[in-house]
DNA sequence: TTGAAAGCGCTAACAT
DNA sequence: ATGTTAGCGCTTTCAA
């Protein structure tokens, strides 16, 4: 038994299903007799109207696209939650894609979206690699978080200040007394990465460090090559302050610094990047960067909502140093 | 300037539109070269299928709906996200929606998985206040997850098998010496509140422990309220160890019992329910009754894409006690 | 107050 | 190898 339609509804009450149709808009050109009659009718048959046909006459319900790496990881996913929260308010559907920082699954993504008329998408581009076409998006208002990819005209972007932060993360450490800091972050393929390393370079050397460069580790953000490098570091043994420049990247080092803990050389201060909920609760605190999810899920949806025509603004939200 | 479509292709072209749906969709039966003449303008007008025109006609992409309470909770992310992957291979469309536990918010997500003509959905039911009608899901397979609602024919559902687990747990604090042990689980509107609750208690007479009925706190699986019944039971000052039975309601207990840690007169056994990462890393780890998310959610697209038409089968997926 | 026709983008089934 | 027609479910426009 397939679904009801205006027509299998018009027809089984003996009547036009322009009538119908009216009748279940609440038109007020319709005897109220009959009108109930559809609306009893259409109940009892578990009539919804059909996507696809008001898609393709154009009024179709706004879709928003949120295109994240991942969902694991609680930064993203409290972003999503916010999103999802403030798509309600707005009667905006939201699709979710989870991209894994893959290129191709991000054009797959967008392609979906493209179909079903989505008409913004929110995306944290996924690293590039160099000669790879930028994504094709296109109609569709497309927003960056977070990541702003390169090569293209600049588009709307919802960004982390997070300079100021990195610089003082840098500063306490140095003040503490730690002379060796390590630092982990994206590669420069991104242009985020690379604005998180200057400013680690900036706060060392106003600190009067001057920072080794194998101190200095960039790759892509993923939480196993976290893990990796703040193993290797933990090897190395040359180092006695940690400092992450990214929300996977994070995790992965805090999960190989605890899992090392006994160790007693372990004993490297450590300051995340993101500030999921456990760091207040691992390791007596620790000490991180935050990101002011809510306030960026917010602006996003603004954008992508009332698509700013006047040119493809870079909003940044202040990050801040928490110390524990 | 708006979309293409393989009419303004074709007037573009000057040929007949189905010769570019035939070129786009590589029909054999089109001269090499005038394919390639529609690929390439196809091309550079970033030409996209209609979904909307695909689904009407009935060749419509196959949707999946998933409805979870959040997605903060690192158990439903990992399972929206391993859902994610598997819908991938399968060439589902994956779409998410958050239901907050609230049965109206849940109502309004089904209806619009409606709308787009979703095959299936995979929902954790909200806990429904007694009167409520029950949910309307039309033609829908719906496989239930993890708790079961009542008051209808019963449908497929991927459950946890926790019993056993819920048992060993409190048998280990009895063993250990516990004499009083509190449980917080979720009220028994759900089914699987009431199973829980049945294990505590089995467990506990087994092993010759009587409950005292003020140890018990039944209420809405929430983060808050587990939280809240948390502080109450520390307050009250006469349990030794805390059970958890449920996701939020174990991660909430857990942010009380460590928030409380300088206090000593808090500690207080506990094992939660769920296995998010930090629980290895807090507290020198926390034990805990862990859920195997990827079967569940392996199995879950197993039965939404694959409707299995012989009847609602109920799964069960053995959950295991972690001791730490 | 109701109905009939047209058209949104696409493809299967017939023409040619 | 290419073109024409019809119809998927719905609403807007015009007619009765």
């Amino acid at each position: 038994m397939s679904r009801a339609t205006i027509k299998s509804i018009a027809k089984d009450l003996g009547i036009s299903h322009m009538t119908v149709s009216r009748a279940l808009s609440n038109s007020p050109k319709v005897q109220k007799e009959t009108r109930d009659a559809v609306l009893e009718r259409a109940h009892e048959l578990g009539y919804v109207k059909s996507a696809a046909a008001l898609m393709m006459r154009g009024d179709a319900p706004r879709i928003l696209g949120l295109l994240l790496p991942n969902i694991v990881n609680e930064f993203y996913a409290r972003f999503a939650n916010d999103m999802a929260l403030a798509c309600d308010r707005h009667a905006l559907h939201l699709i979710i894609h989870l991209t894994n920082d893959d290129a191709l699954t991000q054009q797959q993504s967008l392609d979906r979206l493209q179909e079903v008329q989505a008409t913004s998408v929110v995306m944290v581009p996924a690293p590039e690699s160099g000669d790879r076409a930028p994504p094709m998006t296109g109609s569709m208002n497309v927003i960056e978080l977070i990541r702003q990819s390169e090569h293209r005209e600049r588009r709307p972007a919802v960004l982390v200040e997070d300079g100021p932060a990195i610089r003082a993360a840098v500063r306490h450490l140095a003040e503490t007394g730690h002379r060796s800091i390590a630092y982990i972050g994206a590669s420069s393929a991104l242009s985020s990465g690379r604005a998180r390393l200057d400013a680690f370079r900036a706060g060392a050397s106003a600190a009067g460090l001057n920072v080794s460069e194998d101190l200095i580790q960039t790759c892509v953000p993923s939480f196993a090559m976290g893990r990796a490098q703040a193993e290797a570091i933990l090897k190395a043994g040359c180092a006695t302050a940690l400092l992450c420049g990214g929300f996977e990247l994070s995790n992965g080092a805090l999960s190989a610094l605890i899992e090392a803990r006994e160790d007693p050389k372990t004993d490297l201060a450590f300051i995340g990047y993101g500030d999921p909920s456990f760091y207040a609760w691992v390791n007596e605190g620790v000490s991180t960067i935050r990101v002011p999810v809510t306030e960026l899920a917010l602006h996003a949806v603004e954008l992508a909502a009332a698509p700013d025509r006047t040119g493809a603004r870079q909003t940044s939200f202040p990050a801040e140093l928490i110390l524990r």
